[in-house]
DNA sequence: ACTTTACCTCAACCTTACTTGGGGTTTTAT
DNA sequence: ATAAAACCCCAAGTAAGGTTGAGGTAAAGT
């Protein structure tokens, strides 16, 4: 407990991998926050740079910024989040992944069978249309008819 | 094989459950093809409907425009693609798509044990820079030094 | 014949996630 | 005391994957 250090713009960027202007638009974003030090530069807690690594990986996820805004809000504002609260952060997403992964398992399965078969382009293909767990992506039910064979 | 039917545009977006400003760009981006009748309007000939179906299916895995013109391109030229011609995509895809998962199995299995630990931030952590597979997608690797830790 | 529906083109707009550039200030290094 | 880095803000640009709208033609229904 003998900091609280104030990091530089620039230092966050460089320890994490990212442009100083992605910063800016993360903290514009609502993602991150900073104070100014006099001559008005941008000062980091420590802590924003774990939440800055939890932007990347979920972004690996397919998690959008939004929805990464979102989960932050749930952390604790007083104080910085600890592990406790991160682990909690990380159960969610594990299971939003299990989904994900599923959901490509379904596709990968009906594959071969689907694209070779002719059966692709019919109304009830499991590949056209498989109980769309990802539904919300704005994937809707597809209507196809049984003219759409070969 | 008594047809080769013509298809106008709003018949295909229908079947297809896409708009038919979709239809245009999908034509504009080269991935479909069609000719116009007397008066200027669209035909399209049946393997249109696979075609859009396989986009579709290509998009749910993840993959780009881009990568569907590169991989129909492929395609004979000549004949219509048959089922073979499809069973050909789809075998290259399957193989896509294991890797898919298997990346974002690694970043499950890290996740709990990585978000919470405190290792997220750290240089060699998995979850932040689990051997990229998808490092194509432009997410080179990161540098973080052991300061990042709480 | 007339009206509606479908279609055409082209340009502009939308969202996500940033980057780039211009013009100006602050810090840091020498 | 300078000069080079680093920083500031704001506006505009980029890429993907389309959508929306305007103004006009074609095809279909009654």
């Amino acid at each position: 407990m003998l900091e609280e250090a104030n990091l530089s713009v620039g230092i966050v960027a460089k320890r994490c991998g990212v442009n100083v202007s992605a910063l800016h638009f993360y903290e514009q974003k609502g993602l991150i926050r900073s104070w100014r030090n006099q001559g008005n530069q941008r000062r980091y807690k420590r802590d924003v740079l774990r939440r800055i690594s939890v932007i990347k990986a979920a972004q690996k996820m397919g998690i959008s910024l939004e929805e990464v805004k979102a989960v932050f809000a749930q952390l604790p504002n007083q104080r910085t989040p600890d592990k406790q609260d991160w682990a909690t952060l990380s159960k969610a997403w594990q299971q939003q992944l299990n989904q994900r992964i599923a959901y490509l398992e379904k596709l990968r399965d009906s594959l071969t069978g689907c694209i070779g078969c002719g059966c692709l382009s019919m109304k009830n293909c499991p590949i056209y249309n498989p109980e769309d767990i990802l539904a919300d992506d704005g994937v809707g039910p597809l209507l196809l008819d049984k003219e759409a064979e070969e």
